[in-house]
DNA sequence: TTGAAAGCGCTAACAG
DNA sequence: CTGTTAGCGCTTTCAA
């Protein structure tokens, strides 16, 4: 198909209403300068030829287009997804937009270029800001507006949200330790990352406080990704001593060893304790305890974030840490004399 | 902050390689007529200043953008979320971007209007083509093409996508009754939608099929969320004479089931066989028989039928019913003399 | 209160 | 092989 040219443009309802461009691009703008009779006139039109003016021309003429853009690595995350509802909230209720770019299943390694590609492609053209979720870059070159949500390297220039991962750990692992449990096995995340290491030293000092002796074997990696996680996870489990409680480092891991556990005919939280990281929406169903990040509540923040820089008002502070809480959907076991029950 | 216009543009590159604006156009767009060396060189810098074209400037001369549109009412629901996986899936096999653009939580009576807006915003100006779900459309007055995915009502005429509602209910059904239930609650959804009325339909179908008389007091209104489910599931759970199973019309229905059942103390599937329609992730771990619409594979489709119809190749059928399939992910449970076990 | 005209950054003829 | 030129649809001075 080769497809034409006809939607309905301006010079048509002009032509219709029998005024210049101008006048109805003052209408349409809502300039105060245009006779109520003429705007009247103009706006009848408008609807009933089913005019919209075209994003491209308006954006290239104008500076600001009301359209605010996401950038996200990857949909298939539930991570992205979260964070997406909470951008959309924000968005619902402010005079924006929202226009979603995603870079697919790109390669690791190139992803960093695909991203600055697709922000400088928003944001020199149609959108008035940009917020990128889990961003490999710390440094944009750019001039319009940008907001990171949990990059994965910290730049305390850069304006971004980053969940309380090392907090959040501790709270974890103290609930845990509280309950009596002292083999607790740790799935690691994607190590290049912030968080990951965030959570990891979480676990490490929240052990050394209890004076507990650090255990190498009781560290397994399992990639923020379910299925190295239900493989980390076995091999926890098929330790001699095996652990009485899991910290998982995000929800798929968490969900990972609820896999193994169910394989190895293990019950939680009866045989085992499980608590996670990230916003695990299955917790509800099976007795996980989880770390929430309120990511959409992250997502929310970017926004009011983004649209303050946009507006040229002032920011507090260029980075704001977003409180982890822990949320005891299921229940982990109380653990008496090194045996759960 | 007033946003000034100083990202680098096509003229800079050209000035900095001593060529021609078209020059670099050329380069830009692959065509062979360009010195090798010259092309190297508009290459060398277009690298190393950052230049990136403007996506506005660029779809406004030329008709094709390669951008595909993805129109969703609701980022919040899993069933737009599965689609948009499928999507994306399909776009990063193919020479397209994919930008989302969403409804937000608009109100229900003016849905229709934005979902047009919306559509014409993006085909008028920066996408080639827009795939929309759950459309409240059955006509879109535009020329680019549109490819609707389960839209509210049938048309025929529009190139559509849907699943087999009704096959997929029968074969529920027939499932259910084939382990000897009789007594099986509905929880329907929302009645003004097609999917919604096919699958009743099959629930009515199968049952007069096997000779089984309708009881109204088995269907129940869950309207495809879960918090009316967990009530409508309640509801059924405590007829005088409860049904042994419950077959619920989408997966935030089977979900509120669970949830009803076990706020009851009923388990699942010993004392309750729930079968449910949708992609439910959480069958995983909770024991659901699921009616899989393959609803990712849904959104794949979809969006090769766009780049068909973009490409002017000519399309089988415009409307195109995609295979539900029965997924038995936990269990259902065999019935002897009316009694579960 | 309105219209004419310039130009945003780019592509695609058409010339050279 | 490369440059010149004419718009794409819109907003925004500047004049009337």
């Amino acid at each position: 198909m080769q497809p034409k040219r006809n939607a309905v443009k301006i010079q048509d309802v002009a032509r219709e209403a029998g005024v210049s461009v101008s006048t109805v691009s003052r209408v349409l703008n809502g300039k105060v300068d245009v006779a109520k009779e003429t705007q009247d006139r103009v706006l009848g039109l408008i609807e009933k030829m089913g005019y919209t003016s075209s994003l491209a021309a308006r954006s290239m003429r104008s500076l600001r287009t009301n359209l605010i853009g996401l950038v996200m690595p990857d949909v298939e995350h539930p991570f992205s997804i979260e964070v997406m509802k909470g951008v959309n909230r924000a968005i619902t209720e402010s005079p924006y937009d929202l226009l979603v770019y995603t870079t697919g299943n790109v390669r690791k390694d190139s992803a960093a270029n695909h991203e600055q590609r697709f922000v400088a492609q928003l944001n020199n053209s149609i959108t008035d800001g940009v917020i990128i979720v889990a961003s490999a870059n710390s440094e944009f070159f750019q001039e319009k507006p940008i907001v990171s949500v949990d990059p994965h390297s910290y730049n305390p220039n850069f304006p971004s949200i980053y969940g309380t991962n090392y907090a959040g750990a501790i709270d974890a692992m103290e609930y845990l330790l509280e309950l009596g449990h002292r083999r607790i096995g740790f799935i690691a995340g994607r190590p290049e990352l912030e968080s990951a290491k965030q959570r990891f030293r979480g676990y490490q000092d929240a052990l050394s406080k209890w004076e507990i002796t650090f255990d190498e074997s009781l560290v397994v990696n399992g990639d923020f990704a379910m299925p190295p996680s239900v493989l980390a996870a076995r091999q926890l489990l098929l330790l001699p001593e095996r652990p009485t409680a899991i910290f998982a480092a995000n929800d798929q891991s968490a969900l990972g060893a609820f896999v193994a556990a169910k394989d190895l005919g293990l019950e939680i939280p009866n045989d085992l304790s499980v608590i996670g990281f990230d916003n695990i929406t299955e917790a509800n169903y099976i007795n996980l305890t989880t770390v929430d990040q309120f990511l959409s509540d992250m997502g929310s923040t970017a926004t009011h974030m983004l649209i303050k820089i946009i507006n040229g008002e002032p920011l507090q502070d260029k980075v704001k840490q977003f409180q982890t809480k822990l949320v005891v959907r299921g229940s982990c076991q109380r653990l008496h004399n090194n045996r759960i029950g």
